[in-house]
DNA sequence: CACGCGTGGGG
DNA sequence: TCCCCAAGCGT
């Protein structure tokens, strides 16, 4: 069955030379290295959140030698609060692999750039146009709702069939022989700007008069999502040792939420950070529930604050290290350097 | 294929 | 208070 698309690629293209973005820090330059390092940091992650991280982490790392040189805590310690840290991993990692497997130069295809680590379909059709001006297309969550109201295309996305069958049409959708790099930015701006979730500013689009969605008046139904996964809750302690003007971090295990990032001692509950201080000397403080949201749940942290004594006798320094063989002793000074997770970071602060 | 993985903002 | 979402990917 051969169905007919509409041709959004002139208008877009035209629209998005007027009114898209133009001036972020990511843009003007086909750099592979700085449009790598923006398409990752923009994975789930909003533009004015990005903004506060780029400039930074291009400072530290102003290549991807530089970058795979780098201990991979330093790269986390960069990354601390923007969250999604497996990116910071894939990250270091992907910059490895350019250096060892492609002599420092990112491969120029996007077949090439999804083999490698943190770059999936999206991220490697991004850079692959960006910087190379290959004809692929991309399908993040601002391409979906455009495409979707554009089509007012009715299936699930939760179904990876359906999600398929969308990619499909991105690429049939791709203008033919120029403008891919303003063509990519486009649906971006668009889905950022004017196709927002709700109440779109349909007025303004350049795609209105070919949007099956807005000729039905039924622009928010789209894109049709049902995944609900419920949050569930969790509560767990803190324990914040202080000594000095120092605190007993430990680096959390490789895997699981905040991996790889230093936190204080996690304990069940504040009875078992209690029993494990046991009679230890000092100022011991229960301070108020910290309540954090990550997507699948809700954390209640519970920090139990115990101050030791300048004196701390060495057994029980030698029990604290033994418990936390990473763990070790910061200053204030030197928290900055390590990689906090968010609300860790505040509540020290 | 379903789920794990952060954080901040908006309605 | 609660839900949804944001330039997704790995397992």
């Amino acid at each position: 069955m051969k169905v007919e698309l509409p041709g959004i690629a002139a208008p877009l293209i035209d629209w998005q030379k007027r009114h898209g973005r133009h001036a972020l820090p990511w843009q003007q330059t086909r750099d592979p290295y700085r449009v790598w390092l923006s398409e990752i940091m923009l994975q789930q992650t909003q533009v004015a959140t990005v903004l506060g991280y780029y400039d930074r982490f291009l400072a530290r790392f102003p290549d991807v030698a530089s970058l795979a040189a780098a201990p991979l805590d330093d790269v986390l310690a960069l990354w601390a609060g923007l969250g999604y840290y497996s990116r910071a991993r894939n990250l270091h990692r992907c910059a490895q692999a350019v250096m060892s497997d492609f002599g420092g130069a990112f491969p120029p295809s996007a077949a090439q750039l999804v083999s490698l680590p943190g770059i999936g379909r999206s991220t490697a059709a991004a850079i692959a146009a960006f910087c190379f001006g290959e004809r692929t297309a991309i399908l993040d969550g601002n391409v979906k709702r455009v495409l979707t109201r554009v089509l007012a295309f009715e299936d699930d996305l939760a179904s990876t069939t359906h999600e398929r069958r969308l990619w499909a049409i991105a690429e049939q959708l791709l203008p033919q022989d120029q403008g891919i790099e303003a063509y990519t930015q486009g649906l971006m701006d668009l889905g950022a700007t004017l196709c927002s979730m709700r109440q779109p500013l349909c007025n303004s689009c350049p795609l209105s008069d070919l949007c099956e969605a807005h000729r039905q008046d039924r622009t928010e139904q789209f894109p049709v999502k049902t995944r609900k996964v419920k949050r569930s809750r969790r509560a767990n302690a803190l324990l914040w040792l202080q000594q000095g003007d120092a605190v007993w971090l430990v680096q959390r295990p490789d895997t699981g939420v905040w991996a790889g990032l230093w936190s204080m001692p996690e304990f069940e509950d504040l009875e078992a950070a209690e029993a494990w201080l046991g009679d230890w000397p000092g100022e011991r403080q229960p301070l108020p529930v910290v309540r954090h949201v990550l997507t699948h749940f809700d954390w209640e942290l519970s920090p139990l604050r115990h101050t030791l004594p300048e004196r701390t006798g060495p057994k029980r320094l030698e029990r604290l290290q033994r418990t936390w063989p990473t763990g070790k002793w910061v200053t204030l000074a030197d928290l900055p350097a390590h990689g906090l997770p968010a609300p860790v970071a505040k509540l020290l602060r």
